[in-house]
DNA sequence: GCTGATGTTGGAACCGGTTCCAATATCGCA
DNA sequence: TGCGATATTGGAACCGGTTCCAACATCAGC
């Protein structure tokens, strides 16, 4: 009657206790759950029908510890400050759900010892099969360590020699928001980025060179006094407008170095009363999801596409596919919308 | 000189290497590992002179088979659909970096069969030694199997009376909505809602009927033709209120039932020319992020928040300490901001 | 010098899978 | 009938930790 047997009523069944039942070896039960073709039809049916009877589960620890492999791979970033990363992972999480039956572990970094705690806990082939690190540099010892573990890593948004890594042109993004904004009649053109942040994320740094390039291109002259730098966020970006639009001679246009300053930068032209575009144009970059409701004129970067794109090139890496670490350039476009 | 002995340079050092090298045996140096006060000082150090020496890191999957704990916790969630989930997960992040040392699994459900393999996969003591469920769910099949495999749960933005969770008072707030618009001196107020989901979310409805209520009690009887629902999403959103706005009497307000929804309504208006608050008021709910830059009068729910609280509730659970599954409410307050 | 309490230790057994090896059964073919 | 090749099988050994138990040392107290 009772489909339970009454010794095995208090833990889970084991692989031993469907061997016993079903009167086969525990190989046997280990081949028919790994679907070996090395096993009798007779045997296999016997088995299956023991697993639904005892309702076995296989355990996916003891499985990993055997076959030194977790099933899981890890994603480091700083999912809090970078807006963009969180769009990322919507790529990672749809890609990974279709794609490979691998669990995805989320490593939160924001500061310099979370990093080190992050590349130390994880930098073993122990916990995650591969890691996809985003947005946040990895030091040259700690690629070292994962090459030594032998543990897969692949970088989005972010680059080293070593690492296979998927990243954009800033500098070319930077020219192509600042010619845009030439095209559009400004020349007092000024810029809102980051701070330089012991991360070593320089993009900001990298796109404001592009503008640099833009303008020398249309011959006018780098002016310093229009560029201002803080660290990553709203508000402060918000500051560091209101403080180039209280210049003696504003600028009539502000490229912002991502879409989350660009906001800050259109609260500060609304509090200062300043129409968009007309007194003021503003350009972002990123094309993080606000910025179409916002109607934020950006260049656009392939967020959900890249996340996609890292987690192919992981499970390529993991299956030993992967060649020489190659360095992939997403494309970028000027989104144009209602902010210039 | 070599600080790696030649033999175990191919792979990882292990507990008995450790203490072959140290000699002492493997119990000592897993008392060692795990700070047992059992241990001479003597032993002590030289335990830990050898794990230096040897490089030697604990292999968390052994550990986790041996122990019977993974430490990491599962969340559950829409990720793509709902953007108040990213927002509830980075309280989730936030407090679990402070507080235990548990990674964090994600396992994204959109569809009813991802939500059915999710809990398969997951419901099991064995991936993870705790679940957070939020805004899916659960069938009682699903609830049940929990119990059996004694795996603890939590459930954000959903219930079930079976299992400790966090909620607000939808109807409450959905009452405080309308009152808003209702003191604003509004009378003829649409709806844009969610149609009801095979997930059982039925939150919009819930807040829909707290409309209801509260017009009920300023004397307004209500009108189904100013009621529309869809599928979740911004494009929906904005298509059942172009309706709503072309009829022969189109509503002076919106009540959304959450803020994407809003969004879609303001993006209606602006495509209808209309004006927002003049000729059109809108009110959302949620308080997402993007509420705040689009400056949309909404109710706030503490997003963050209630995901924090749910992962305390959970480690609660983990360690024993949960009484009878309770309910939670988080507070909400009327924001108003310039949509009203 | 004996007793019992206390402190410390080594190592076998265990967690629940996978894999390899040796053993047996079956078969085709000379 | 005998032989090797092939199919199938059972189970020991292993993955790398933790824990329990028995054993031994030390010491206070009588």
């Amino acid at each position: 009657m009772d489909p339970v047997p009454p010794k095995s009523r208090d833990r889970a069944p084991t692989i031993r206790d469907v061997a016993r039942h079903a009167k086969v070896g525990v190989g046997t039960v280990s081949r028919v759950l790994n679907d070996s073709p090395l096993v009798s039809e007779d045997a296999r049916q016997r088995v299956h029908q023991t697993i639904d009877r005892l309702g076995y589960r296989r355990s996916s620890m003891a499985r990993s510890l055997s076959l030194g492999r977790t099933q899981m791979i890890g994603v480091v970033a700083p999912f809090f400050t970078r807006n963009s990363v969180l769009e990322r992972l919507r790529g990672v999480v749809g890609k990974l759900r279709d794609h490979g039956d691998y669990d995805l572990v989320l490593f939160d970094v924001e500061t310099l010892t979370q990093r080190d705690d992050a590349f130390r806990s994880f930098a073993r082939a122990d916990r995650v099969d591969g890691l996809l690190v985003m947005s946040v540099r990895p030091t040259d010892e700690e690629v070292e360590n994962l090459r030594r573990e032998g543990l897969p890593a692949v970088l989005v948004d972010v680059a080293h020699p070593a690492l296979p890594r998927i990243v954009i042109d800033d500098v070319l993004g930077g020219t192509m928001a600042t010619e845009h904004l030439l095209a559009k009649g400004h020349t007092l053109i000024g810029f809102v980025g980051d701070e330089p942040t012991p991360f070593g994320f320089t993009s900001s740094e990298r796109r404001r060179q592009g503008m640099a390039r833009a303008l020398r291109g249309a011959g006018i002259k780098r002016n310093g006094a229009l560029e201002f730098r803080a660290p990553h966020g709203r508000e402060e970006a918000r500051a560091s407008a209101e403080r180039l639009l209280s210049l003696p001679e504003p600028p009539t246009a502000i490229f912002a170095a991502s879409d989350v300053q660009a906001i800050g930068v259109l609260e500060a032209a609304r509090s200062g009363g300043l129409r968009v575009p007309e007194d003021l144009a503003v350009i972002g970059f990123d094309d993080v999801e606000v910025a179409e409701v916002l109607g934020l004129t950006t260049v656009r970067q392939p967020l959900r596409e890249t996340g996609a794109r890292g987690v192919e090139l992981l499970l390529a890496a993991i299956d030993g596919v992967g060649g020489d670490p190659t360095e992939e350039l997403a494309p970028l476009t000027v989104i144009e919308r209602r902010t210039t």
